[in-house]
DNA sequence: AGGCAGGTGGCCA
DNA sequence: TGGCCACCTGCC
């Protein structure tokens, strides 16, 4: 395999192993691999990049060496929000006075939200319905290396929904979607004949974004949520999932609530990066239940 | 071995 | 609005 050498990643907070374990392989993405060498590899766009800790503990990265341009670092940074103040966010969240989101922050200091290509975002929650992440990155990995393009030897990009609008719809049988199939063919169809839709849908306001995604097959609240947090920038997005009900519902003793209503908690609670307390919840929950 | 899984859409009161 | 059910099928 051909890689560039590798070379300091600065990131301002540094991530600790644990939350960029969490950050790259905790749900929000669907792309990356943990080596043997505890090397992490991940694709988005046309892009192939390694992060690994040196031996002296500093954050490195490097790239698959055909693939590489000018902008790649930069590519990587945006998609790690390089450009956003996370120690800023996360000392706004009610945490002092919030023992549940206190402990979710120690668990995890350094998470972040990441900033995906909408459109790979899109389709990895199309797949999401009822599913365990293995499953998702499974169906994910079919998806790029059955429909998708071989950008590099070994490397398939996940393949856009115009690709998908064309392919045979036996090729998608075999990627293991399931009942989740009809919605990826029916949200490729939409969008291949409206070419732009999802830039402009990326570029309004939360509200009307979020209004927009949902006219797609197979996009309900919760993935328009999740399309918008993970691969629009949307903090405030929050996501209500089987995981966020389980933590409100037992944690802050909401039980009866309807789910509506816990939407409502966790957006006047949270405040305007609700986001990413979800996904600090999200992590510790599902930690705190494996732990089990 | 069989129930369960980061939901959605449709139908009923 | 709120509740219930079908939807596919690979994995733990």
């Amino acid at each position: 395999m051909n890689w560039t050498y590798w070379k300091p990643l600065k990131l301002t907070p540094g991530f600790d192993r644990t939350s960029l374990a969490e950050t790259l392989d905790g749900g929000q993405s669907f792309r990356w691999v943990q080596d043997p060498a505890d090397i992490w590899i991940g694709q988005w766009s046309d892009n192939v990049v390694r992060i690994r800790f040196s031996d002296e503990g500093h954050l490195e990265w490097s790239t698959h060496a055909e693939l590489e341009t000018p902008d790649t670092k930069d590519h990587l940074l945006t998609y790690l929000g390089a450009d956003t103040d996370w120690e800023s966010l996360k000392d706004e969240l009610p945490w002092r006075s919030d023992p549940h989101l206190r402990k979710s922050i120690e668990a995890f200091p350094s998470l972040r939200i990441l900033r995906q290509p909408m459109e790979e975002a899109l389709l990895g929650f199309l797949c999401s319905a009822t599913k365990r992440i293995v499953q998702i990155k499974q169906m994910c990995r079919l998806l790029a290396e059955t429909v998708g393009r071989e950008i590099a030897p070994g490397y398939w990009q996940l393949p856009t929904f115009a690709e998908i609008a064309d392919t045979d719809p036996t090729n998608l049988k075999i990627c293991l979607l399931g009942f989740r199939a009809k919605y990826i063919q029916g949200t490729a169809r939409f969008l291949a004949e409206r070419p732009g839709w999802l830039a402009e849908t990326e570029a309004l306001p939360y509200p009307e974004a979020k209004e927009r995604l949902m006219h797609l097959p197979g996009v309900g609240e919760k993935v328009a949520d999740c399309v918008l947090l993970f691969g629009a920038g949307k903090l405030e997005a929050f996501p209500v999932d089987t995981w966020i009900i389980q933590t409100l519902k037992k944690r802050y003793g909401l039980d009866g609530w309807t789910n509506r209503q816990l939407a409502q908690f966790g957006r006047v609670h949270y405040g305007p990066a609700a986001g990413l307390a979800q996904q600090l919840l999200f992590s510790w929950e599902r930690r705190e239940k494996s732990a089990m």
